[in-house]
DNA sequence: TGAGTGACCGGGG
DNA sequence: ACCCCGGCCACTC
Protein backbone atom coordinates (compact mmCIF):
# COMPACT_ATOMS: atom_id res chain seq x y z
CA UNK A 1 0.00 0.00 0.00
CA UNK A 2 1.75 3.21 -1.18
CA UNK A 3 1.70 6.11 1.90
CA UNK A 4 -0.73 8.76 1.91
CA UNK A 5 1.14 10.63 4.40
CA UNK A 6 1.87 13.65 3.39
CA UNK A 7 5.37 15.79 4.63
CA UNK A 8 5.18 19.61 5.44
CA UNK A 9 7.70 20.27 3.07
CA UNK A 10 5.31 19.31 -0.24
CA UNK A 11 2.73 22.13 0.68
CA UNK A 12 5.39 24.51 0.28
CA UNK A 13 6.20 25.37 -3.43
CA UNK A 14 2.00 25.36 -3.20
CA UNK A 15 2.11 28.04 -0.39
CA UNK A 16 4.22 30.36 -2.12
CA UNK A 17 2.14 30.21 -5.78
CA UNK A 18 -0.99 30.99 -3.61
CA UNK A 19 0.81 33.71 -1.75
CA UNK A 20 1.88 35.44 -4.60
CA UNK A 21 -1.46 35.54 -5.97
CA UNK A 22 -1.92 38.36 -3.17
CA UNK A 23 -2.05 42.25 -4.71
CA UNK A 24 -0.02 44.77 -3.19
CA UNK A 25 -1.93 46.72 -0.76
CA UNK A 26 -3.94 43.85 -0.09
CA UNK A 27 -3.70 41.12 2.91
CA UNK A 28 -4.95 37.37 3.49
CA UNK A 29 -4.74 35.15 6.44
CA UNK A 30 -2.52 31.81 7.06
CA UNK A 31 -5.96 29.97 7.18
CA UNK A 32 -6.94 31.96 3.96
CA UNK A 33 -3.54 30.51 2.24
CA UNK A 34 -4.24 26.97 3.95
CA UNK A 35 -7.82 26.90 1.98
CA UNK A 36 -6.36 28.00 -1.23
CA UNK A 37 -4.18 25.16 -1.41
CA UNK A 38 -6.17 22.89 0.14
CA UNK A 39 -5.99 18.82 0.12
CA UNK A 40 -5.10 18.84 4.30
CA UNK A 41 -2.54 22.40 4.24
CA UNK A 42 -3.33 24.12 7.48
CA UNK A 43 -2.45 27.52 8.74
CA UNK A 44 0.35 26.48 10.63
CA UNK A 45 2.15 24.48 7.76
CA UNK A 46 1.64 28.16 5.80
CA UNK A 47 3.72 29.57 8.69
CA UNK A 48 6.43 27.16 8.93
CA UNK A 49 6.42 27.62 5.21
CA UNK A 50 7.16 31.37 5.03
CA UNK A 51 9.69 31.01 7.86
CA UNK A 52 11.83 28.95 5.50
CA UNK A 53 11.08 31.74 2.61
CA UNK A 54 14.94 32.55 2.91
CA UNK A 55 16.28 33.77 -0.14
CA UNK A 56 12.81 33.57 -1.97
CA UNK A 57 11.33 36.35 0.00
CA UNK A 58 12.43 38.52 -2.51
CA UNK A 59 10.08 37.32 -4.85
CA UNK A 60 7.04 35.92 -2.22
CA UNK A 61 5.12 38.64 -0.87
CA UNK A 62 5.53 37.11 2.38
CA UNK A 63 4.78 40.34 4.23
CA UNK A 64 0.65 40.15 2.93
CA UNK A 65 0.11 37.42 5.36
CA UNK A 66 -0.91 37.80 8.53
CA UNK A 67 -2.99 36.75 11.59
CA UNK A 68 -6.65 36.22 11.43
CA UNK A 69 -6.92 39.17 14.10
CA UNK A 70 -5.24 41.19 11.68
CA UNK A 71 -2.37 41.11 13.47
CA UNK A 72 1.51 40.73 13.03
CA UNK A 73 2.79 37.47 14.21
CA UNK A 74 6.25 37.89 13.19
CA UNK A 75 8.84 39.88 14.70
CA UNK A 76 11.76 41.84 13.59
CA UNK A 77 11.52 41.37 10.12
CA UNK A 78 9.50 44.56 9.63
CA UNK A 79 6.37 43.22 8.09
CA UNK A 80 4.26 46.32 9.38
CA UNK A 81 6.55 48.84 7.84
CA UNK A 82 6.16 46.92 4.44
CA UNK A 83 2.19 46.98 4.46
CA UNK A 84 2.30 50.37 5.49
CA UNK A 85 4.40 51.51 2.34
CA UNK A 86 2.04 50.02 0.34
CA UNK A 87 -0.90 51.23 1.75
CA UNK A 88 -2.39 48.63 4.12
CA UNK A 89 -3.99 50.92 7.04
CA UNK A 90 -3.84 50.08 10.40
CA UNK A 91 -5.98 50.80 13.27
CA UNK A 92 -5.18 52.32 16.40
CA UNK A 93 -4.63 48.37 18.15
CA UNK A 94 -2.04 47.86 15.64
CA UNK A 95 -4.49 45.62 13.22
CA UNK A 96 -4.79 45.74 9.85
CA UNK A 97 -8.01 47.14 8.49
CA UNK A 98 -9.33 43.48 7.18
CA UNK A 99 -12.82 45.55 5.89
CA UNK A 100 -10.74 47.28 3.80
CA UNK A 101 -7.61 45.29 2.76
CA UNK A 102 -9.09 41.39 3.03
CA UNK A 103 -8.14 39.69 0.14
CA UNK A 104 -11.26 38.28 -1.47
CA UNK A 105 -9.19 35.20 -2.88
CA UNK A 106 -8.51 33.84 -6.39
CA UNK A 107 -11.04 33.84 -9.40
CA UNK A 108 -12.55 30.92 -9.87
CA UNK A 109 -10.79 30.40 -13.21
CA UNK A 110 -7.42 30.85 -11.72
CA UNK A 111 -7.98 28.19 -8.68
CA UNK A 112 -9.49 25.47 -11.08
CA UNK A 113 -6.75 26.39 -14.29
CA UNK A 114 -4.26 25.77 -11.71
CA UNK A 115 -5.41 23.74 -9.34
CA UNK A 116 -6.00 25.52 -6.12
CA UNK A 117 -9.50 26.15 -4.39
CA UNK A 118 -11.00 29.66 -3.83
CA UNK A 119 -12.39 30.79 -1.05
CA UNK A 120 -15.89 31.21 0.18
CA UNK A 121 -17.89 34.32 0.14
CA UNK A 122 -17.79 36.64 3.23
CA UNK A 123 -21.02 38.10 3.26
CA UNK A 124 -19.60 40.49 5.88
CA UNK A 125 -17.58 42.57 3.73
CA UNK A 126 -19.04 43.45 0.51
CA UNK A 127 -16.73 44.48 -2.59
CA UNK A 128 -17.75 48.02 -1.80
CA UNK A 129 -20.45 48.38 -4.42
CA UNK A 130 -21.00 52.10 -1.90
CA UNK A 131 -17.99 52.78 -0.93
CA UNK A 132 -17.34 55.93 -2.55
CA UNK A 133 -13.81 57.63 -3.37
CA UNK A 134 -14.98 61.27 -2.70
C1' DT B 1 7.23 9.40 26.61
C1' DG B 2 5.00 13.53 27.39
C1' DA B 3 4.86 18.44 27.87
C1' DG B 4 5.84 22.65 25.70
C1' DT B 5 6.11 25.67 21.87
C1' DG B 6 5.30 27.92 17.37
C1' DA B 7 4.96 33.50 11.51
C1' DC B 8 -2.55 29.38 13.54
C1' DC B 9 -7.90 28.82 13.58
C1' DG B 10 -12.86 28.22 14.86
C1' DG B 11 -16.42 27.73 18.17
C1' DG B 12 -18.60 28.92 22.39
C1' DG B 13 -19.44 31.81 26.43
C1' DA C 1 -13.92 42.67 21.71
C1' DC C 2 -12.20 39.20 25.39
C1' DC C 3 -10.83 34.43 27.14
C1' DC C 4 -10.84 29.41 27.05
C1' DC C 5 -10.48 25.17 24.73
C1' DG C 6 -9.50 21.69 21.32
C1' DG C 7 -7.45 20.71 16.96
C1' DC C 8 -3.65 21.04 13.93
C1' DC C 9 1.59 19.39 12.68
C1' DA C 10 6.60 19.34 13.46
C1' DC C 11 10.21 19.85 16.57
C1' DT C 12 12.70 20.04 21.08
C1' DC C 13 13.90 18.95 25.40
Amino acid sequence: MSTPVREERDYYERIYTASEQVPRGQVATYGDIAAIVGDGCDARIVGHALGALGARSATVPWQRIINRTGGISTSGHGQRELLVEEGVAFDERGHVRMDAHHWPGPSEEWARAHGFQSLPKRPGSAPDPQLRLF
